[in-house]
RNA sequence: GGGCGAUUGGCUCAGUUGGUUAGAGCGUCACAUUCACAUUGUGGAGGUCACAGGUUCGAAUCCUGUAUCGCCCACCA
């Protein structure tokens, strides 16, 4: 036996069980044919992350879910990892470099990449360590990152893979490109969002009517129109890209402007002649119906630019600043170009008018500035094809959405799915297995060589660098500049991570491998598909969709069977958690302040299925005051048990002896727990399962149960004589909390450990190997003989008394620890015979000092009374009553009750209920009405007695 | 423009397939405290479930519409 402090104390336990489970080796998974597998992987988290409460929110479902199925039997690998985040961590190093006056440039890609590597050495495992103190049972052994050089070898495998099967391709194309990263995006890595803009309506002169003269005449019509005798009006948002314009476009079917087709105007400012064009593509309500025509900075414009093969001019520098094209411009930033252009068509009065506007802007998703869309040479994958069985897999139910509302966006996406533009113009990262050969190029042509696939000639794509040209033989070959988006990295997760491929022909570079496959391959052929992946809404596109395309490509099977989706974390006001707006509550304080247990219930408590949780430090408090109970009522029966005695089957025990009804009750309704406990957990409704704990815990177990246990205990301590009774009071207490714990490990994993090794250390000596840890426990199946209704209606009718009794006290204002005089009167014999069974814990928990049961209606004394089922319970008081108030309390009670049986005799008398109801909801409603009548009854006497 | 989510006591939220008197936590008020726990115990007050229609014997729950807030997607310059 051992004395627990009073006070749970997280920091003294938690780093001390964390490094017992990993020196015990406790998380790893192995292949076990004898087992069911069950799997995660991580959605790595970025290499520069640290963590926030978005990563303790997803990481604590996901550690409740593997600590889980392991209890449960699984052979259960959680596979952690890390992202390489090329943009992201450019980012850093390039600011870290720029703290010593460097720029990436400076040192050169090779230099960079070292420092990169650096610093990933550095502080890339913040992340993970982060992960630890949050109590994450991931097998670290198999710790991945996404620019191992295994993992690059699956990346180049499947790049080649593509491209052999015509599903990589090269193509000058309208992109997404930052012109602070100076890179391609996708279109999932632009975020848009509304920006209040103008509208600018700018003259543009018609060259024809210049030269016939005719300026004067401009009637109504053509006023309202936006058009004069020598000019039309073009609106746009974007005024700098004017300098580039090739053509200005109408809707064919605009009956305004039909005699406009095929005239000429001239772009003021830079003075070029365009023609006018018809395109089905042009809004007529929009502006003015006229559109002025970039085709190499808008993709509208684009895909009109090359069905009326206009000039493609580009008019900037890839930092978003005007190249010579922009004649005047030249050099200026596209906003002070914006802001130049604007003054000079004001002085110039071409400016008709300019119009408010709301858009919606594309923006980087790594630095938040303003997307161009660019025109340039990037690499694309085709998605269609990958789509589709991707497609098929959510909707026959191979692949599940939790919440399933999931599935609809996912759908949705996939179904309109674009191409994916995968090349970026930075360093780190995985690099384009894509070579030149110089000589090739210069001569141009179509390539003989069947088996790549080139369109152009001197492109070959192989995952290791040729040595000659396979097409001319020449030795002249240099690699493509770019690296690939960090996504086509990370959606091959779920197998890469298994270091697929094995088939690999280049084993010249991967000699650490070869020893190695065998085991490699079978544990992929054992844990894939995986069981699950949890994950947030924002990365549904970025991820979850390409990783199921992967898997199906691939390895030709789904790479999850669930996805689970959880809300985001959002602050008091509900905006999003991000540094800039200074609103982070940071995960890691709280463990320091509340620990890693309340911090993971706290979230997943309050954090309902797939809505968006909003925090505040103050919430984590449920979780601190849970543990601390639950420790509390831990040192209690710690302090109470004869660990010697408990040693026994639990079954056998329920059998042989005859349990009191307490005992019987508190197993009964663990049991009916478990039972909902399981349910909620199967269906991913984490939070209910929590409150189910959080409510038998507290308000069954420590509020009703160790109270009616403690009569029995405190006799039978101390080496005193141990009764039958306390034995068995013992023995259900001992089981009930041991397996409660059980239950609660996967969301507390630290203090259950601790209480839990504190219970079975004392009580098993010798200890056998399976005893090491609460984490290889089995979890507690449901025993239907358990439980039991009867037991559980009997305590419920004395908790009921009870609460009567303390309830009628706090009227009066006695202390809910003195004692009174109580006399409880039931309606017939059987009544009174059920009260006689629970008279002793009524007396007990109630604080009666004497209690008289009477089968029927008896003379009373001073006092006052409450109905309780078919009972009068009944409060002797001495001189304390107004017998006036006393009367008006219980009038009042006696006319709310009969309101509402009012409404029940009214829906009984109801023919079309009566018909129309199910048989068993007319039951109940007889049922209720009767009781009700009955308790008024009993109500009524009572105050006709009184007012005598 | 399309889609999704939310609207329930002072605050934060539950409420599975419609079924007695709509739950919880926090806060609040009263009472208690040598008893495992003040990170506690006991009890109370507090809600016409956003609004308007409809379906139904019966609606917080299903349908239609409206309003407000939020999110995602979209090539109307």
């Amino acid at each position: 036996m051992e004395e627990l402090n009073s006070r749970y104390n997280s920091k003294e336990v938690e780093d001390r069980m964390y490094a017992f489970w990993q020196s015990e080796n406790l998380f790893a998974a192995k292949v076990n044919p004898d087992k069911k597998p069950f799997c995660i992987v991580i959605p790595p988290p970025n290499v520069t992350g640290i963590l926030h409460m978005g990563h303790a929110l997803n990481n604590t479902y996901q550690d409740i879910l593997i600590r889980l199925r392991r209890m449960q039997g699984f052979e259960s690998l959680w596979m952690p990892g890390t992202d390489h985040a090329g943009i992201a961590t450019q980012n850093v190093v390039e600011r870290q470099l720029a703290k010593e006056g460097l720029k990436r440039q400076d040192l050169g890609r090779d230099k960079f990449l070292e420092r990169v590597w650096q610093w990933k050495e550095q502080y890339g495992s913040t992340i993970i360590r982060q992960l630890k103190k949050l109590g994450a049972s991931s097998d670290w052994q198999r710790v991945r990152f996404t620019m191992d050089e295994e993992y690059s070898q699956s990346v180049k495998e499947v790049f080649v893979a593509l491209w052999n099967k015509g599903l990589i391709y090269q193509d000058d194309k309208i992109i997404n490109w930052c012109p602070r990263c100076q890179t391609a995006l996708s279109d999932e890595e632009a975020a848009h969002r509304e920006v209040q803009g103008n509208l600018y309506y700018i003259r543009y002169s018609l060259k024809e009517e210049i030269r016939n003269s005719k300026f004067e005449i401009r009637d109504k019509s053509q006023i309202e129109n936006h058009t004069s005798q020598n000019y039309i009006v073009v609106a746009t948002t974007r005024p700098e890209t004017m300098v580039g314009d090739t053509a200005v476009a109408l809707n064919p079917k605009d009956e305004r402007y039909k005699h406009l087709i095929g005239k000429t105007v001239i772009v003021p400012l830079i003075e070029r002649e365009i023609k006018i064009i018809a395109d089905e593509l042009i809004d007529m309500e929009f502006g003015t119906g006229l559109v002025k025509v970039t085709p190499a900075h808008d993709s509208n414009d684009y895909e009109m630019g090359k069905r009326h093969t206009l000039e493609f001019i580009n008019i900037m520098h890839p930092n978003a600043v005007l190249n010579t094209n922009a004649g005047d411009y030249n050099g200026l930033d596209r906003f002070e170009a914006r802001e130049a252009i604007i003054e000079d068509l004001k002085e110039r009065k071409l400016i008709e008018k300019i119009e408010p506007h709301t858009h919606a802007v594309g923006h980087c998703y790594r630095c938040s500035t303003v997307i161009e869309p660019y025109l340039s040479r990037q690499w694309f994958v085709k998605m269609e094809p990958l789509a589709k069985p991707a497609i098929e897999a959510v909707k026959d139910g191979r692949i599940n959405f939790y919440p399933k509302r999931w599935a609809k966006v996912y759908l949705n996406w996939m179904e309109n799915i674009r191409d994916w533009c995968i090349s970026r113009q930075i360093w780190w990262g995985h690099r384009l297995p894509v070579y030149y050969c110089k000589e090739c190029l210069k001569t141009g042509s179509q390539c003989k060589v069947e088996s790549v696939k080139c369109k152009e000639k001197g492109i070959i794509v192989a995952k290791v660098k040729p040595q000659k040209c396979p097409d001319c033989g020449g030795g002249d070959i240099y690699q493509d500049e770019d690296v690939l988006d960090t996504w086509f990295s990370s959606w091959l997760w779920p197998f890469a991570t298994f270091y697929w491929p094995f088939n690999t022909k280049d084993e010249a570079c991967l000699p650490a491998r070869q020893g190695r496959r065998m085991k490699d391959e079978k544990d992929l052929n054992y844990f894939y598909p995986t069981s699950v992946l949890v994950t947030a809404p924002e990365i549904i596109f970025f991820w979850v969709a390409r990783m199921i395309m992967a898997g199906f490509e691939f390895m030709g099977k789904e790479p999850f069977k669930d996805v689970y989706i959880h809300g985001t974390v959002r602050d008091v006001e509900g905006k999003k958690m991000s540094k800039s707006l200074g609103n982070i509550i940071d995960p890691l304080e709280i463990i320091e302040k509340y620990g890693t247990d309340a911090l993971r219930f706290s979230l997943i408590s309050i954090t309902a299925s797939g809505q968006d949780v909003f925090l505040s430090e103050q919430k984590f408090e449920v979780g601190r005051n849970f543990a601390n109970k639950l420790w509390n009522a831990s040192r209690f029966s710690l302090m109470n048990l004869d660990l010697s005695l408990v040693n026994v089957d639990l079954c056998v025990l329920f059998e042989k002896e005859d349990l009191e009804l307490p005992e019987r009750w508190i197993l009964s309704r663990f049991y009916s727990m478990l039972s909902a406990l399981n349910k909620a957990l199967d269906n991913y409704r984490f939070n209910d399962a929590a409150n189910i704990l959080y409510e038998f815990v507290w308000h069954e177990f420590c509020d009703w149960y160790i109270e009616l246990a403690k009569p029995n205990l405190v006799s039978g301590l101390a080496g005193e004589r141990v009764s039958g009774e306390s034995k068995n009071t013992q023995i259900v207490l001992y089981k009930v909390l041991e397996k409660t714990l059980r239950c609660l490990h996967p969301f507390m994993p630290f203090i259950t450990e601790e209480i839990w090794q504190k219970l079975s250390l004392t009580s098993l000596v010798p200890r056998p190997p399976s005893f090491v840890s609460i984490m290889t426990q089995p979890w507690p199946h449901v025993q239907k003989k358990i439980i039991d209704k009867k037991a559980e209606s009997q305590m419920q009718l004395a908790i009921e008394v009870i609460t009567a009794i303390r309830n009628l006290k706090a009227e009066v204002k006695i202390a809910p620890a003195q004692a009174v005089k109580v006399m409880l009167i039931a309606k017939d014999k059987e009544v009174k015979s059920a009260l006689d069974t629970v008279a002793s814990y009524i007396t007990n928990l109630g604080r009666v000092e004497a209690l008289t049961i009477q089968g029927a209606p008896a003379k009373l004394k001073k006092g006052i009374s409450a109905i309780v089922h078919e009972v009068q319970v009944f409060l002797e008081l001495e001189g304390l009553l107004d017998i006036d108030q006393e009367i008006e309390r219980l009038t009042k009670e006696a006319d709310a009750l009969a309101g509402s049986l009012k409404s029940k005799e009214s829906r009984l008398k109801n023919k079309d209920f009566l018909k129309k109801a199910p048989e068993e909801i007319v039951e109940k409603e007889k049922e209720s009405l009767a009781q009700g009548q009955e308790k008024l009854a009993s109500l009524q006497r009572v105050i006709s007695e009184l007012k005598k």
